[in-house]
DNA sequence: CCTCATACTTACATTTTTGTTAGTACTTAA
DNA sequence: TTAAGTACTAACAAAAATGTAAGTATGAGG
């Protein structure tokens, strides 16, 4: 939970509220949310499927991460009344909206990266 | 400084090595970098317009921001030999080919703050 | 000699993010 | 009755990011 009123927080929210850079970053930024984001790209997985795939990641990160882009909009929860659970986690539109981006922001990095590597 | 050796570091090495968008992402995101990066857009601006700017910003974190971004490649500093000192910020060739990106995810953010403020 | 202006440093404190470990609930099948 | 499978929670600990307050160097101008 976030101190309401500490100066750090004061700082992120009035820069949230007026620059859309850093509002679209605190959506998808963060350790594991890329990853998250990039997988689902790819259509609906299971949590199971997601933890697999997000080698080194934590129970506990990945429920964090997947219930903020759910808050924020980004994905969906789809539960089935079965057992063993089943939950389907699966990107919104909104969160379809961001592929384009988010292939940007992939591309950019895959070129440095293969630069830094020729260097 | 960095841990070289917790879990937290290894995590973050291993995805910014095989991961584009995080790796993009981790040049770009904090709480100031986007601000920075936003402004010198409009080209080559001295550490106090700088901070003028960036409204509650610590002259540390100024610093420290620059000096990644200067680390990473993205901005030059420019020292002149004068009294009272003179230092200029540009963003280099490298820098510049985000322009599109940036603009990219401050028009999603935008777009979205606007929704939000309309609902 | 004293102050001003600029671009920083340094030491320290607080807050936030990330990681660790152990446990829960629920049914089915052996 | 006991284990197996799935998707989690909760309490705690470590590490990283951010913020605070004070100080530094330089030469010009009064």
């Amino acid at each position: 939970m976030r101190k309401q009123s500490s100066t750090n927080t004061r700082n992120k929210t009035a820069i949230d509220a007026h620059c859309g850079m850093a509002h679209t970053l605190s959506l998808i930024g963060g350790r594991w949310k890329p990853g998250i984001l990039m997988r689902l790209l790819g259509g609906r997985l299971r949590y199971n499927e997601l933890r697999k795939a997000l080698v080194g990641i934590s129970e506990r990160m990945l429920v964090l991460q997947l219930r903020e882009l759910e808050k924020d909009g980004l994905i969906t929860r789809i539960v089935y009344a079965e057992v063993p659970p089943r939950v389907e986690y699966e990107l919104t539109k909104d969160g379809h909206s961001m592929q384009k981006l988010l292939e940007s922001l992939s591309d950019w990095g895959v070129k440095r990266l293969n630069r830094a590597s020729n260097a």
